[in-house]
DNA sequence: CCTCCACCGGAACGTGAGGAGT
DNA sequence: ACTCCTCACGTTCCGGTGGAGG
């Protein structure tokens, strides 16, 4: 008797596999040569050249769009650089990689700070996750850093964030490393902050843009020519020989990603699931048909996340807008979407936030691209946001109906 | 040209959870 | 037990504003 597991672990077992090393198609694989990206390095390489004399390097901003190569980059030279400094006994610059959508405040940025050089509390405990003044946590740092002469290079990756969330506590962060340097002895810090926003700069202090900016670098996107270059380099890596079915397979995940303004990241990740698709259903080779799919499972796992892990605020006001929109509703403005919200809200039993409040939900929902919102002005009849959901709703409305407690207020809100 | 609507969005403040030190 | 932190999430208050209609 045959059991139906078995023909399955037999493929895995047959050796036939697709993929031969899949993390080399992971955002976090640092590959031994960046294509098209000489300049950059180059760049780079030449500002942070001067910590290997012990020197403190220029601070550095980089520009560029999601998935142009920034953080690989930055990566890339500094393993670089810290694996040139022991070759040569010289004593490695410290580094410390931060991603400021994840470690967003001051706090937990000096504490992260404070992990990368193992500084710990006077009684030799960890630094705690909170509780601590944040100018405790900051001298326990600087006294760490500099109890030797040090060079410390900070990569502040996404540093936006910290300045979108809040601006003036975004500024403050930045001000506060900025000016540490001259509050050290013998050690020094450079930072290397990493942007995919080119408006960013404007909503910089002054006094922090003119350190913190002293050299730019810039990251065009990679044009669909570059992509493919990409691909194939990792392609290699990463599967076995004989698994991509043609050349069209390449040509057409770098032309989709070159569609997404040339993101090498999606890029990776299209070729990946492709593969996973393939793997998944049995195939040897991965065909057009799986990248076309798993564009489509992409698409649809990031929606879905992202509505999934919203507050139950956040979504009741998304299911606002898509109730109105589901009514045949075209111009959807912030007061009705509000009032709706708070019947929602009410059949709910959840408790009806202010319309102010509302509103930033609103703009939340509009940054996660879930709708899209553009203030309008209707002369004598106000001013306010019209909004539009930015997902089909069916995909919307399959989600929201996925929760139990909005499938049931679905059915009383609408109609 | 002026008015005035219906909001926008900044600022300051309050609350309560989560944690540390004493 | 009590004080002192940070921080997420909300509220209150309010000045600001693009443009249709008088």
């Amino acid at each position: 008797m045959e059991k139906p597991l078995d023909k399955l672990f037999d493929k895995f077992l047959q050796g036939q596999d697709i993929f031969k090393d899949r993390t080399a198609l992971r955002a976090t694989y640092v590959p031994e040569s960046l294509p098209y990206r000489d300049d950059q390095m180059n760049k780079i390489g030449s500002i942070l050249g001067p910590a290997l004399r012990g020197a403190p390097p220029s601070n550095i901003l980089c520009y560029g769009k999601t998935g142009t190569g920034k953080t690989v980059v930055a990566r890339y030279v500094l393993d670089l650089l810290v694996k040139k400094a022991k070759e040569s006994r010289l004593t490695p610059p410290l580094t410390a990689l931060i991603n400021c959508r994840i470690v967003g405040t001051n706090y937990r940025v000096l504490r992260q700070l404070c992990d990368a050089i193992n500084a710990t509390m006077p009684d030799g405990s960890d630094v705690p996750f909170t509780g601590l003044p944040t100018d405790e946590i900051r001298s326990i740092f600087k006294k760490e850093l500099d109890s030797e002469q040090n060079i410390m290079v900070v990569v502040l990756d996404e540093v936006d964030y910290l300045v979108k969330r809040d601006v003036s506590q975004g500024n403050d962060i930045l001000y506060g490393l900025t000016r540490m340097n001259s509050e050290l002895d013998r050690s020094r810090i450079s930072i290397i902050g990493i942007s995919n926003d080119l408006t960013f700069k404007e909503m910089l202090d002054p006094r922090v843009l003119s350190t913190l900016g002293e050299e730019e670098v810039i990251f065009a996107p990679y044009n669909a020519v570059e992509l493919r270059g990409i691909l194939q380099q990792r392609v290699e890596i990463a599967f076995n020989k004989d698994a991509i079915a043609d050349e069209g397979v390449i040509n057409l995940v770098g032309a989709l990603a070159a569609q997404e303004h040339g993101d090498a990241r999606r890029a990776l990740d299209l070729l990946r699931t492709a593969g996973e698709l393939a793997e998944r259903k049995g195939h040897v080779k991965v065909s057009q048909e799986h990248v076309r799919d798993a564009q489509k499972v992409i698409e649809r796992d990031t929606i879905t996340e992202a509505v999934k892990t919203l507050p139950m605020q956040s979504k009741a006001v998304l299911f606002a807008v898509y109730a109105l929109a589901d009514k045949g509703q075209n111009d959807i403005v912030t007061g009705e979407c509000f009032n709706v919200y708070s019947d929602i809200a009410k059949t709910l039993s959840l408790d009806i936030l202010t319309q102010r409040r509302v509103s930033d939900l609103i703009s939340e929902l509009d940054m996660l691209g879930l709708i899209n919102t553009t203030v309008i002005s209707k002369g004598r009849y106000g001013r306010t946001k019209k909004i539009k959901l930015a997902v089909s709703k069916k995909q919307i409305g399959t989600i929201l109906d996925d929760d139990i407690r909005l499938s049931k207020a679905a059915k009383d809100i609408l109609r």
